[in-house]
DNA sequence: TATTGTTATACTCTATAACTATA
DNA sequence: TATAGTTATAGAGTATAACAATA
């Protein structure tokens, strides 16, 4: 008798394998986010920020995964956080632009170190080349075209 | 001028990146998903069960990656729906036991090839030895303790 | 007409604590 | 005392559509 479906196990599925993945990466993470009261889409728009400079809001919204909707209720409640400052563009007036402030740096700094530690952690027990090769498999993973 | 903190590339790092590739892989199995009104987390709980077979709740979260108060939501709609049966434990009555039913497996029936397709075409993009790759590495990163 | 971003709304999930029943 | 699961509750994100301002 079959007990299942035939479909591929879950290990070896993609959407669920690479939750778990993140889920496991992610726990130590969210104690470090949950210390600094900061949620992880606040982390990602930060990160985000501090890497790209000055940019519009649908970029934003495109590298750190989040829908315009909810980056706009996100960047309002951290510009009143003073992590984020806004201005509108002069050029096309349509489109706001968005960098991080010095104290939006400054929470990236402080925290860089647990986060460094926990990547350390994750390559000591994988090992430096399966995690690069990892982070090269997920950089081609991404730029599929489904 | 250092424009950031000195931080891994987002595109290195891992939460991000298993984040970023995750997107791109449910989008259109989302849309799928979209197309028979269930949630991403009921066809999950369809996966799991289908696989495990009976099971208790707490097995069904750890895998499924989802919180027991989340689960008890889910499972009572589910049930109400007639996608899983649900029944107590004799030997151990405060479990509950949890299987698919001949429904729910219906509905995985119906889209294993969808869901087939989506894998397919991510496969000859990628190739299928790094994709092999990636979900070897993905359940060792799994297996890493934080 | 198309695009950027905001607002509105309904729904769902998350997270935590308190609680019940059972072990 | 500890565990499995439920309930309650507050908060936040998701998703869609409708809208305003601008191009």
């Amino acid at each position: 008798m079959t007990k299942n479906s035939d479909l591929k196990s879950t290990a070896r599925s993609l959407p669920i394998s690479l939750l778990r993945a993140r889920e496991t990466v992610m726990a130590p993470v969210r104690d470090m986010l949950n210390g600094i009261h900061l949620s992880e889409q606040k982390w990602r728009v930060l990160r985000v920020l501090d890497e790209l400079g000055e940019v519009e809001q649908s970029i934003i919204a495109k590298e750190a995964c989040l829908l315009l909707p909810s980056l706009t209720r996100i960047l309002r409640s951290m510009e009143a956080d003073g992590q984020v400052s806004r201005r509108q563009d002069s050029q096309d007036k349509r489109r706001t632009l968005v960098q991080i402030t010095e104290q939006g740096r400054q929470i990236l700094a402080e925290n860089m170190s647990t986060s460094q530690e926990i990547y350390q952690k994750i390559e000591a027990q994988m090992g430096r080349e399966k995690l690069e090769s990892l982070l090269d498999l997920l950089e081609d993973l991404q730029a599929v075209r489904v």
